[in-house]
DNA sequence: CAGGTAACCTTTTTT
DNA sequence: AGGTTACCTG
């Protein structure tokens, strides 16, 4: 879409004067207010473009986002525009891990500082709660720390705080808070909120610094504003100071984090911190069907607290947006792969045209179930996360220790990991030495000697750990592949490992391992000079699973609402439209938080390019309990007497009869045929053309020709039945793995071709179905692949 | 101290 | 349902 450029003219050629004038705005702060899928991220490529041939600096430059993927995404764009261009872009977090990087020793940290992720965190508010010793009867350590994130977002200091009227939980996270900070200092670790609290704090502090680094970035620029918190606002703020050339783009109807402290009003009140400012309005919508559109503008009408803007496309009317109701989470992930399946098939539609978006995560297991029984490939964001499992995070810790000896909660996690004699009493006693001398575990192994608590027995076994520790140490400047083999060996953990997997099913801990040390030779490879451990460690906290997703893979996409902000798709699934879920349970005592829910459905509507589906059931598994549910009461906000309704509850029409029958009851629950017709909660006003047809849904006469045998039924069977494997299937999916091999098709000893590595043997396989690993050996390295996935080849 | 089983409690969203 | 913790036994 964006040519390269380079000149004034062909920069602009393509935009609307709006966009125009937006881009070729230089000084002074400017507000730009974008609705959905109004070329945004397309207006601030240009507009950095346009800074750079206008002879600005690269290094003058900084453009913010909130995930690494949209600034991958920018920087991408920008190359083609302007190529070899150094611009700065990425998150705020990463923003303000580097500048804590040289400014590390001023807010009393060393620059090898580690950043604790969410659960080392809450594991040191464990530790931090039990040394203040307040009671924790009434404000659970989530709550906790979740008070202390919200006063770090609002740059609320403790004393502060425990100065102001406070709730009782509010009382115990204030005490709480200074002692968790202390900790976290004298273990040379921040957590997430730190990052943007240290920098805020760094500006503010130091008028000499804060000048310096307002004349380097004087041209800064931040994505999605209506998210910022105070913290960020107030980084922001003080580098503009004396260049105020701020750039701000968002869309007050987008704010979806303010459960993380986003603060609407830093967007809102824009105009009245800088007067000087220049607004534009983009409101011509590029990316959705008129159809669409409507929905999302009716929806979002009903939010109080917003700025009115008119929603406009030239678009095609397209299909009319469908409303799906199901009789549970079953029959919804069924009937949506179903569909999926078969637009395939007819050729009309390409596995990365699908994403399927709902409230929580759990969601996402039943539609994976049913694209997984159907051979259809998938993606989950933010599914399990692959740097959260066991055996990943244990490597990782030790790597971290390696890399700051002052990492306690790694040292607690890793001193018995293999397990070596050192149980809970010991690391307890070793934590109180540490906490009563303020120095790190790690600090108080050593000195072991000096703890009488401890049994000799225990001494030396600490001891050894040490050892073993230094050992290790000695390491800490080779290559991450080499130090994570290392590591491994020395600990005996490979061992461990195959000990304690019971291997019980497909989930391989040492592939898992082998694809850890892979990543660690990929940044070695990529980093040839400044690869050190601490930037591996930074990127791999500061790395989200929303960053995984690949948009050039042929995939069926599913995630969250809240992952699908800055993203597009020809057709979109919004599942679980229901009470309590899509305004979620804990968000309706509170007005604020529940328009923030409207928001969110409004963010997911407009990811949509052609068509858009919602469902809901009128029952779903809560807990491991059949509940039955109430529809969202934001369906009725929707234009329904556009909108196409679709009812697969009960019979789910001829073209299923054969499944519906082949599979009598393998759910168990035949109460669902009794009572779905007297199910009444779902009048939503007066269209009545309810079909129990779900034919009526699909494009097109020719959907009948699918290959869908009696013998085969698209439905997974009861789970006594054996997952068939990708590619054993005779089903429509076969017509899009064509150029993948069957996945039985790699045994041990297969010659295999790789675009990167080029031909090897594979030596091991591990796991089944979609995650059947393959260890191949090309030459001299070895890697490991997810079978399902990976791009290779059979070598004949 | 380690490993196993039973109770239990949890669930929103993420850098 | 699934994961974590608490308690019990070897």
């Amino acid at each position: 879409m964006d040519e390269p450029s380079t000149s004034n003219s062909t920069l602009l050629r393509h935009l609307t004067p709006e966009q125009q004038s937006a881009v070729v705005h230089i000084d002074g702060p400017m507000l730009t207010l974008a609705g959905p899928g109004s070329g945004k991220t397309r207006v601030v490529t240009h507009r950095i473009a346009h800074l750079l041939e206008h002879g600005i600096p690269e290094w003058q430059i900084a453009a913010l986002t909130f995930t690494n993927k949209a600034a991958d995404e920018m920087r991408a764009r920008v190359d083609a525009l302007v190529p070899g261009k150094q611009v700065w872009m990425g998150t705020f977090h990463r923003f303000c891990a580097q500048l804590l990087r040289r400014y590390a020793s001023m807010v009393g940290l060393q620059e090898n500082y580690s950043i604790y992720d969410t659960s080392d965190s809450k594991q040191a508010m464990k530790r931090a709660i039990a040394a203040t010793g307040v009671s924790t009867s009434h404000a659970s350590p989530d709550m906790i720390a979740n008070l202390i994130s919200k006063a770090k977002n609002k740059l609320i200091t403790p004393d502060v705080w425990q100065a102001q009227m406070l709730s009782p939980q509010e009382k115990v996270a204030s005490q709480v808070y200074p002692i968790y900070q202390q900790q976290l200092l004298t273990a040379n670790a921040v957590d997430f909120d730190d990052l943007l609290l240290h920098v805020a704090n760094l500006l503010r502090q130091n008028p000499e610094l804060r000048s310096d680094l307002d004349a380097h970035f004087r041209y800064i620029m931040v994505d999605e504003y209506q998210d910022t918190n105070l913290a960020q606002y107030a980084i922001v703020r003080g580098l503009s100071v004396d260049y105020p050339n701020l750039a701000v783009t968002g869309d007050p109807d987008q704010s979806i984090y303010g459960w993380r402290g986003a603060d609407l009003n830093n967007i809102l009140d824009f105009e009245k911190d800088y007067p000087d400012v220049k607004t534009v309005r983009l409101e011509q919508n590029y990316r959705s069907t008129p159809n669409i559109l409507r929905a999302a503008d009716q929806l979002i009408r009903h939010n109080r607290r917003r700025k009115q803007k008119d929603l406009f496309t030239d678009n095609d009317e397209g299909a009319p947006v469908t409303l799906r109701i199901c009789s549970d989470g079953f029959d919804e992930a069924d009937s949506i792969a179903d569909e999926i399946v078969n637009l395939i098939a007819c050729e009309t539609a390409r596995p990365s045209d699908f994403a399927i978006f709902c409230r929580m995560n759990s969601l996402t297991r039943s539609v994976e179930h049913a694209l997984r029984g159907r051979g259809v490939p998938y993606q989950i964001v933010n599914g399990v996360e692959f740097y959260q499992r066991k055996e990943v995070k244990d490597v990782l810790s030790y790597l971290h220790l390696v890399n700051n000896p002052g990492h306690d909660v790694a040292l607690t996690r890793v001193i018995n990991t293999p397990t070596r004699g050192i149980g809970a009493k010991t690391i307890e006693r070793l934590q109180g030495f540490a906490d009563r001398n303020a120095i790190p575990m790690l600090e108080a192994a050593r000195r072991v000697d000096e703890i009488d608590a401890l049994a000799k027995r225990s001494r030396t076994m600490v001891s050894k750990f040490v050892d073993l520790y230094d050992k290790i140490a000695t390491k800490a400047t080779a290559s991450l592949e080499d130090l994570m083999r290392y590591l491994v060996q020395e600990t005996k953990y490979d061992q461990y490992l195959e000990k304690t997997a019971s291997d019980s099913d497909d989930s391989s801990p040492t592939a898992n391992i082998d694809e850890l040390i892979t990543a660690g030779a990929d940044f070695d490879r990529r980093h040839p000079e400044d690869g050190s451990l601490d930037t591996f460690l930074e990127q791999v906290a500061l790395v989200s699973d929303t960053d995984a997703f690949d948009d050039s893979d042929e995939r069926v996409t599913l995630m969250t609402l809240h992952a699908s902000k800055g993203l597009e798709f020809p057709r979109v699934y919004i599942i679980g439209v229901e009470d309590d879920l899509l305004p979620h349970k804990r968000s309706k005592d509170d007005d604020s938080q529940f328009e923030e829910e409207r928001r969110l459905f409004f963010v997911g509507i407009t990811r949509a390019e052609q068509t858009l589906q919602i469902s809901c059931c009128k029952r779903r598994m809560i807990r491991g309990e059949r509940r039955p549910v109430i529809p969202s009461p934001f369906l009725n906000e929707l234009p329904l007497d556009e909108i196409k309704r679709v009812d697969t509850s009960v019979n789910r029409g001829p073209w299923f009869d054969s499944v519906d029958q082949s599979t009598p009851s393998d759910w168990d629950m035949p109460e669902i045929q009794v009572n779905a017709n007297e199910d009444t909660s779902f009048d939503f006003g007066a269209n009545t053309n309810q079909t129990n047809e779900a034919v009526a849904v699909f494009d097109g006469p020719d959907d009948s020709d699918i290959t869908m045998t009696p013998d085969e039924p698209p439905t997974e069977p009861s789970s006594t039945a054996a997952i068939p494997e990708i590619g054993a299937l005779k089903t429509a999916a076969d017509l899009m793995t064509v150029n993948r091999p069957p996945i039985t098709a790699f045994q041990e000893g297969t010659q295999v071709r790789h675009m990167d590595y080029g031909v090897g043997t594979i030596i091991a396989v591990s796991g089944r179905g979609p995650k059947r690993m393959a260890r191949v050996r090309f030459g001299e390295e070895e890697h490991s692949f997810r079978l399902a996935f990976a791009p290779l080849q059979i070598e004949d």
